[in-house]
DNA sequence: GCATAATTCAAACAGATGTTTTAAACATAC
DNA sequence: GTATGTTTAAAACATCTGTTTGAATTATGC
């Protein structure tokens, strides 16, 4: 028997990543996970600390694999923007054996978040991103250490916003690509495509304006 | 005296922009509008076709600013990525003399807009922008016809992520970039570093894979 | 100036929302 | 087995939501 709040977390997860938070209620969740209504106020104090508790089962798990991979990267001698950017790929994934469809839910939710109003989930993921976020941003500037920080901070923010973006509507981006290309494509798949992208972009020499063509 | 009508979207405007649809009651608008509750339903029907006019005022102007900068792109002879993506500067900065601070409201929306619930302000709004589209993909394949179809729509896609989402997050990337850089930037300014930085993106060749460092 | 239409207004509507309450059921420990 | 603490249950709470109503007001055409 899953305990109950499981079951709430398990529904909201999945109610919250298709409808969004403000148009998922709590009496969609309880009538769907089959408890009662109450007990998401019981468990959790209130519909905020239950959306915060959503992210967090898996914040854990991305972050965690996220240091495992950077630890690994480090150790290389000669890496490249490809490879911090690659180190995306696995932690991303391996979400799907979190649970069912684990990564597609989750970008569902970071893109909902990132859109949220009074952004308290944005400030709450921050908190748990933060050391991760510098580990991650400091492995890239290594690759390119020429960049001014402030360059920098603009190129990461892109890139950010290209990867969440991509991801979280990556629903439809599939449907798109399977409809007009015949190509069924897994996140795993579009990550793999992103990365060299954002890698390219990134590693472009801002001094020597872009007059390279033949 | 300004019709109520207007009064209603100019407020709604700013309320979206500023704390989403879902957060932003009719009442919040008509108490800040000085107008009557039922006149928005009087004058718009309802919400949700309230939400759509205050995007159709934007896109109007919008659409109808990058349909003549197309124009331009499409007589010089040897355009690169870099004059198709900078055609979208004017079109978006074009925004803040349609009202103050328009281009910032406008990507506030757009972004907003995009993590919708039902999509139905995104179906709404791909109707309106098919067209402009259209020619936007058609141009820009043009500078790299090499590309196939399938890359072409994954880094259109990419493109657009990295543009939507910066731009909607704006405030908060001008508030860090000012506090850590001592840097005043505008909407202008992000885009023109957001310009050359995609279009190094979206010209790599990735038959050749990055192998091409010193 | 009058009839007609368009607009504004206050009030009420019907329903949904998150949260609280109080009692019942359950589990656990002694 | 009784006492204690934890969890579930049904109901009510107060508040907010978009929308509708019908009368009052204002503007328009003749």
């Amino acid at each position: 028997m899953i305990p109950t709040k499981d079951k709430i977390l398990n529904t909201a997860e999945e109610l919250f990543a298709d409808h969004g938070f403000a148009e998922t209620s709590l009496r969609m969740i309880t009538a769907k996970a089959n408890v009662n209504l109450a007990s998401v106020n019981y468990h959790f104090g209130s519909k905020k600390t239950l959306i915060q508790a959503v992210f967090e089962r898996f914040m854990q798990r991305f972050t965690l694999d996220l240091g495992i991979e950077m630890d690994k990267i480090e150790k290389q001698k000669n890496f490249k923007v490809d490879d911090v950017l690659g180190g995306l790929v696995g932690p991303i994934t391996n979400l799907d054996q979190l649970r069912p469809d684990g990564s597609a839910v989750f970008m569902n939710l970071l893109g909902r978040a990132y859109a949220e109003t009074q952004g308290h989930i944005r400030r709450f993921a921050m908190e748990h991103y933060a050391d991760v976020l510098k580990r991650f941003t400091q492995l890239l500037h290594a690759t390119s250490p020429k960049l001014l920080p402030d360059e920098m901070f603009w190129r990461l923010h892109f890139m950010l916003g290209s990867f969440i973006f991509t991801l979280a509507g990556h629903q439809a981006l599939q449907e798109i690509s399977e409809s007009d290309f015949d190509q069924k494509v897994s996140i795993e798949q579009i990550v793999k495509r992103l990365v060299p992208f954002m890698a390219a972009a990134f590693s472009y020499d801002s001094t020597l304006s872009a007059v390279t063509n033949p």
